[in-house]
DNA sequence: TCAATTTAATCTCGAAACAAGAAAAACATG
DNA sequence: CATGTTTTTCTTGTTTCGAGATTAAATTGA
């Protein structure tokens, strides 16, 4: 069963626009791809075969001629795990192959090297239980905060405290599924891409703030990965000289000012209480506290002016923000703004549009999901599209 | 004569192995690709019937069994012509299909925006009866200093002076034949890999430094475009916040602490002389002059800071460097290396190579030739080869 | 009610391309 | 001069795309 290049591509096309657009019709397919409808309908077929469309006469449609179908993902045609790690706690979220949640866990995690595998094996098995849907699993995604390089090997984990772990290996030791392992932010930049702001895009950067920074580099419909997996690790932009130690060993870095422990730390030393969260600091700023208001404020200017380089260098149509910066939208916008047009070229920055991502504020979880649906039906390795 | 995409790349593949390895026989060109022997028998019959190749009996292999073809680009098959538009003077490069310069010529030009397109139709044409090859022109490749868009205008030459030129349409209104216009640090880089040191390499970084500091993003195969074709500004990395002003109308940027101009206005203020030219810069330092040493330095690790970034963005097996910063490589590379090594992160600093370009400081001209070689044989838009 | 019309999806068939194998070409060796 | 070896070309089978013909299933109107 191996197909060419352009046959898969095909595939993966009008797996997408099944799976954005429910009720489509072949005819919508061919208007939206411009495939050829014979294209169309033979790669249609194929799917029917292996049942991982549905199709029904389309209702409602009271015209002469006769009736489109309305096509749809199968429920029956296959589950998708996505794993979101992040210290003390991991999220299990099951899906179909259409990405809808079906089912969410939530456990305590340690952080225990040595417990991850059993950890992640029985929160897999526990969401599918609960899932409650007869069909065979076909890829789990494990989205997780740190530098992963192309052999799955975690090669620095801050906020976990780990360093060179292969978690690829370890996972797939109790694993037997397709396994896709992933930096967090390479993983929210998927999930925005497949649920969210970026449906369509196919070139953005992606820029996300929580207890570090990530990002990721989301060109020409992929995430570009770089020699060995590591790039996009826009948290580690220098923004100032001989500036701020940074949790990566380095000075200057935008995580140094832009995490939410950055931030803490700076209100708490000037307010001179205590400040511990990014909840509590969107709290003080709610209430328009004037130290928080400035601190975020200088914060939106620096952020700015990473997001200045960033539109020189790559001339994006879009960059999105995810995370605590989305949540921040109101209180860092303007002083971003104002810094990327001082400080970007004029016809570049004219041409980007800001994204504030919902998805990664409200369904921070879609990340491992994402993963996984990128990995089973991509268009390099084995792919569960015919 | 349309043919498919892969037939496409199949061609493309095998004339670069061609162009790289003149002399080469079928036999390697498939242990070299991997394609299948019939593809490369088939490709090749048709670069013969288009007379883009010579074919010869290989010579001195004494051994038993029918001999192997030399394969070569022909020397009849067309003609190139390479246009490097500088301020005060322009350089008119002529090569045949295998990118090898056999006629040169420079003219002085006035950078008056009214006369560009027939002040180089006419040089190109004194370039082709220098060159005293009968052969059609195939393309003509033309690189500018300054913001190039994907239509082909030039939204800004801080050098020349110019804004919003639409220099494609002017120079098509002279030359008739297939026209390649580009930014010239992105034809810098192509030159690189198709001529230089980058051949082979994927993807690489590109930097480069003269009047002003410009740069390229070549990745997987190709220079990075970004929405409008302005994409790579390397120069206008920022750097330093609230910084020197910058030619770009911003602040901070890397091209206000690293260009020639800005280098010259620094020494000359610290010793109280007036350096005019990075020459006179090389000179001095050549001299050992301890205050052009202590800029240098202080160059290579501002330098250093922007590389930094740059590599915890892309992981790049490659960084190059070119122009004044490859002509400099002596005085800047122990402090460039040392700013990369305090900041970049550790994985992917060592996994970076960096690279100091030969063919930009001596055979810089070949920028247009690789501009027009790129889009006679590249795989959008009509292309030269079957 | 039953053609006529209209629209959607499928089927048929030719052209193009790749890949594997057979055949041919051109040389060395004994 | 036969045999073996190596390179290139030719032959054939399979796959895929795409254009046109065909079939399917509805509405419309006589």
């Amino acid at each position: 069963m191996k197909s060419s290049f352009t046959r898969r591509f095909h595939a993966n096309e009008i797996f997408h626009c099944i799976r954005l657009v429910p009720q489509i019709s072949q005819r919508d397919i061919i208007e939206k791809t411009g495939f050829d409808k014979s294209t169309v309908s033979s790669v249609i077929n194929r799917f029917d075969a292996m049942g991982l469309v549905v199709r029904a006469p389309k209702q409602g449609e009271n015209r002469p001629g006769r009736p489109s179908e309305a096509l749809a993902i199968s429920q029956q045609s296959g589950l998708l795990v996505g794993v979101q790690v992040e210290l003390g706690e991991t999220i299990f979220v099951a899906s179909g192959l259409d990405g809808l949640p079906i089912a969410q866990h939530r456990t305590r995690f340690g952080g225990q090297v040595g417990e991850l595998a059993q950890h992640v094996a029985k929160g897999i098995e526990t969401v599918l239980h609960m899932s409650d849907r007869q069909a065979e699993l076909l890829g789990v995604g494990v989205s997780l905060p740190g530098l992963i390089d192309r052999n799955g090997t975690l090669l620095h984990a801050p906020v976990l405290g780990w360093r060179d772990v292969p978690v690829l290996d370890l996972l797939a030791g109790e694993i037997s599924t397709p396994l896709y392992v992933g930096n967090d932010g390479k993983a929210a930049a998927t999930a925005e891409h497949l649920f969210g702001s970026c449906i369509g895009v196919k070139d953005f950067i992606y820029l996300f703030s929580g207890s570090g920074v990530g990002g990721a580099l989301f060109l020409d419909g992929e995430t570009y990965l770089g020699m060995n997996g590591l790039a996009g690790e826009l948290g580690h932009l220098k923004v100032v000289p001989q500036g701020r130690i940074c949790s990566c060993g380095s000075a200057g870095c935008l995580s140094a000012y832009l995490s939410a422990p950055a931030l803490c730390r700076e209100i708490s030393a000037a307010m001179g209480n205590t400040v511990v969260s990014f909840d509590q600091i969107m709290l003080q700023a709610g209430e328009r506290e004037p130290v928080t208001l400035a601190v975020l404020e200088q914060a939106g200017a620096i952020l700015g002016s990473a997001v200045a380089s960033l539109i020189n260098t790559f001339n994006p149509p879009v960059v999105a923000f995810g995370g605590d910066m989305a949540r921040a939208e109101g209180f860092i916008r303007p002083a971003l703004e104002h810094a990327i047009g001082r400080l970007a070229h004029p016809r570049m920055a004219e041409a980007t549009r800001l994204l504030f991502s919902e998805i990664s504020v409200h369904q921070p979880y879609l990340g491992g999901i994402a993963l996984a649906l990128d990995g089973v039906t991509g268009l390099e390795g084995p792919s569960v599209l015919p």
